[in-house]
DNA sequence: CTGAAAGCGCTTACAG
DNA sequence: CTGAAAGCGCTTACAG
């Protein structure tokens, strides 16, 4: 069917497009009259018009819509900030556009092109390995970017995270200060800054403790393996009593089933701590202990730095959330 | 900045637009000379340009969009529809918009009205109670629309679901097989016909197994509180054998989480039976009996339904997968 | 208070 | 092999 056009009611109520227009935007200067104006919105609603956004947007350049880049939106952590995101969008009057780069540099880079060809006033991307030339490319082209959870070390650009680092010494001053002299920390094999950052922070920190770090790094194809194989590693080697920090939540459940598995008891046979959590905890016989993002406000903050560098506010300042380690029955 | 378009390019080359125009299309007629053709490219690649796909939609009528719509994107269920559908849509050319409804009528008119706008070519949705007016009047103009995992009883249009009542049956007839005499049924207090579907082909198996059925049914508002209400009046009333039939995954969390904070072994004390599947279920420490949806086939056929109508084929076909029974270590 | 006109960046018959 | 021109559905200075 042919979709019905400012024209087709400026032909039924016999003015000009112009006027139509004008009347649709409801412009405060209501130079029309009152009488055209009501007939004109009858006519609207009578012959169910809808409003054509990629023609206004063509002509205004601004389309609304926002173009959001995560890992894989089937991911937990990802959905759940895509939520938030969607919500605060809505609120500013975008629509969201979203895709999963699956951490491949080239459909990472081929998503910024369609979005970039869909007109997205902006992207908020989560950004993966060897993606700083494609990003760097949109910021030199003054292109609205916002870096979500992960950020890029060569190249300035807005961004939301929480601070990795910090948090993970906190994780390993608390273990250190329950007598841990041997923790592990399971991670993944990554040049990723966020993560080195989770990593990094937690060895440094350890060093001060005088507590000795077992490192597990897998790769993204064969998780659940991996960690089990380490944690074999890391409960065969030695006596000390164990601790395990999961520096995602996907480690963290491939971990705990790991332990489900081979009946090691959490916290009596090790002291587990987490980042990030997810609805699988709770089926877990102990409460874990995990990091907190503030997931809300980062994709509120994100989305508002979005909005100000789209309305000509160019910025690219990083903003670091505080993340919290709540404390609940996982560690003894 | 100002993003190049066409006509720059066609002035730098000093051709007319018309003609890159045909070459960016690489039109197999290949009617454009040779040099003209490789000039005109290598211009293109050189002041970096980037199609207006808006621009060619306004004149194509052809957006290559499809709109979303799911009740809560960070429902793992609904992303990792998403997921599914994000890939087959993405082979067809497809960009995504995702937005959720929250079971909110109004909020789920809003969302298609602003897909509307946005031109999209399309849309798949998971409708809410009460939406069948707005699904109507989408149908009523010819707009392509194909719903997944839900349907609507009093509107004709294209749809991909489980035989929900089915497989429920099989469940009823497993349990009963097992000799229980009184099973629980946890599900929706809703009038979402996939559901009620869940709960009658439950319920009407139950009379023919001369089986006593429980039913928890629970509101949205407070899931795990209704959730373990119910299952505690379950668990005070009578002596028999205890089994459950959680209907979605997320009400078997909630029921799950009630076991371990009783000490409710399954499948000693009781046994368990969820449809879908969720990583939850692995960090339980007994494998879950579920119902197992091909969500990819759902999400693939969803897509080609809809590309067939945005083709000019109209088709108002349900198509019904086959849900399987998994059977894991939570029924005795 | 209202309209004629230009133009956003494309595509595509049509003519040559 | 190539170009002039119309037009997709809007917005918006400008003129009256």
């Amino acid at each position: 069917m042919k979709r019905a056009s400012i024209k087709d009611i400026a032909k039924l109520a016999g003015v000009s497009v112009a006027t139509v227009s004008y009347v649709l935007n409801k412009k405060e200067g209501s130079r029309i009259g009152e009488a055209t104006r009501e007939k004109i919105l009858e006519i609207a609603e009578t012959i169910n018009y809808i409003p054509n956004k990629m023609a206004r947007s063509l002509k205004t350049n601004k389309s609304k819509l926002i173009g959001l880049i995560v890992a894989d939106i089937s991911n937990d952590f990802y959905s759940g900030m895509a939520r938030y995101i969607e919500d605060e969008a809505m609120k500013l009057g975008y629509t969201l556009l979203i895709g999963s780069s699956d951490e491949n540099p080239a459909k990472f880079k081929k998503l910024t092109e369609l979005f970039s060809e869909q007109q997205v006033d902006g992207m908020i991307i989560a950004p993966v390995m060897d993606s700083d030339e494609t990003v760097q490319k949109l910021i030199n082209d003054q292109f609205p970017v916002v870096t979500v959870d992960r950020y890029l070390t060569h190249t300035a650009v807005a961004g939301v995270r929480v601070n990795n680092d910090e948090v993970s010494e906190e994780v390993c001053r608390f273990l250190a200060g329950k007598k841990f002299k041997e923790i592990a920390y399971v991670g993944y094999d990554t040049r990723l800054p966020h993560l080195l950052d989770r990593q990094q922070g937690f060895e440094q920190q350890s060093e001060k403790e005088k507590v000795q770090i077992q490192k597990i790094l897998v790769g993204l194809d064969n998780i659940a393996g991996e960690v089990h194989q380490g944690l074999d590693l890391y409960f065969q080697n030695s006596n000390n009593r164990k601790a395990v920090y999961f520096s995602s939540n996907k480690l963290a459940v491939a971990g705990l089933a790991y332990f489900i598995q081979k009946n090691i008891r959490v916290p009596e046979d090790v002291s587990v701590i987490a980042f990030d959590e997810t609805d699988a905890y709770s089926l877990f016989p102990v409460e874990i202990d995990y990091i907190q993002q503030p997931l809300d406000e980062m994709a509120k903050t994100a989305v508002q730095l979005l909005d100000d560098q789209i309305n000509g506010q160019p910025s690219r300042k990083s903003m670091i959330f505080p993340a919290r380690l709540i404390h609940k029955k996982s560690v003894q």
